[in-house]
DNA sequence: TGAAACATTTTTATCGATTATTTGCAATTA
DNA sequence: TAATTGCAAATAATCGATAAAAATGTTTCA
């Protein structure tokens, strides 16, 4: 019997929180429990996280054989691992020199947040356009199990917010433009860490901000769905900037 | 003495032809002799063409073991540069199962198309907007070039056209913007290998149109250049769906 | 004192071999 | 005959070791 190489992709409404941080394909989506995964997926998503999280600072030199050992894994995933995080922009290879994370700057970051607000809307659009009852009961669910999470597990909440963030857009139909919006979404991420979670969120009510643009969606009122959205991102790009504004150039 | 990393990127008015192929910065881009190149560039660059070019046809399985005799290399490099495609989008990895290249399908062509006229029109009006001398200077340099270049050596001119389409985005002074139409760019070309180079290009003026588009930029006229450079490709892109239409579905 | 040349150490890149997984085939069973 | 199981071959993933290159430190000589 045959079996079909697609058939190993699978898609469930009940997708678990691990699928996202491999959203952007560079890894695969099922198998990520860690008895099955490869040396390569789990090198992957540490590495990613910790660059994500700001436990690897931007610039610092990313030695094979320090990974190896920390990881407890050959040099070979954890070279691939390093490939990949190249294409994702997270970090930098220079031949014969090896990897080192990716620098970051005031300019990165606004180019990515400009990026975004044009990719997302983008997608958004689409994706309303060709709205169905199954993706709005996604999205219902990916913001409820949003809102149900306690604020205090940041990395779970991190999580659940980009589940759904990316639920928004992941009916646009276009799994190239899908993949560059988790890519930036998680560069963008990446400078929110950096900023300091407590900091953020103060002023704005962001659960109210999820809660219209999730209204508009559902509505399917493309205009207002998108203009939510992207004065969302805007907000906490400008709250972000004056964060960084504050800061040595040294540490962004 | 110490060398600032920074150091080794460099970029010249006199880039060679194959710095191209590497402009989304998977690899490095200098250091691109034959040389010096590393095994994960040579092996890049090669399987790379090779699906371009269709060389490997789409859906194809890529064996490590047959990569590795057919570039007399190990299986490090070959495992490194099919991760560093499947970023690229031009090779599908499923764990376990090896790798093999992306397939096509007439959504995904247009997918590639509608994403590309976007972010072009994006690049396009940033990097005019931004123009400088130098780069006007470049401009028309990289035109020259491609004019000078006889159609029949199909590849060398592929990568002169390639030249001038991101020289007119290259100074949008967005390295992931640049590198998003880099890799879109070279997914379009692919649909134009499997359409077949010598019937393309037929009834139009290829040549005018660039030149209108040059003229454009040059002129820095934003609305005129980014018509004009999207109606080349949605042009291409009508004829390439013609084609595309006549074949079997298998065959694309 | 300072710069060049050399030697030493560290680190990266690559190879060859080993292990784990999947696939295809054949035998078995309902 | 169709599905299932078990086995062997093929292939992918990973490891450990080696070769190549870069970084660092030391000496030599102007």
């Amino acid at each position: 019997m045959m079996r079909r190489w697609r058939d190993t992709y699978e898609s469930s409404i009940f997708s678990s929180k691990a699928h996202l941080s491999a959203m952007n394909k560079n890894i695969q989506t099922s198998e990520l429990d860690p008895q099955t995964a490869s040396a390569t997926q789990k090198a992957y998503l540490a590495i990613q996280r910790m660059i994500v999280v700001g436990e690897i600072s931007a610039g610092e030199k990313l030695k094979i054989g320090t990974l190896t050992a920390k990881l407890g894994t050959g040099a070979s995933p954890v070279r691939e691992a390093l490939s990949l995080l190249t294409s994702d922009q997270l970090v930098e290879r220079i031949d014969h020199r090896g990897f080192r994370a990716a620098q970051t700057s005031r300019e990165n970051f606004e180019e990515i947040l400009g990026l975004r607000c044009a990719l997302e809307d983008r997608a958004l659009r689409q994706s309303i356009a060709r709205a169905t009852n199954e993706w709005e009961e996604r999205l219902v669910l990916s913001h409820h199990r949003m809102v149900r999470q306690r604020r205090e597990d940041v990395e779970a909440f991190e999580a659940l917010h980009k589940t759904f963030h990316m639920t928004l857009l992941d009916n646009c139909g276009s799994p190239i433009l899908i993949r560059y919006c988790s890519q930036l979404y998680d560069l963008n991420i990446r400078y929110r860490y950096i900023a300091g979670q407590t900091v953020n969120y103060q002023s704005r009510d962001i659960a109210a901000e999820h809660q219209a643009i999730l209204a508009a969606a559902v509505d399917r009122d493309v205009d207002l769905a998108a203009e939510r959205l992207l004065n969302h991102y805007r907000q906490t790009g400008a709250f972000l900037n004056g964060v960084f504004s504050r800061m040595e150039p040294v540490d962004l």
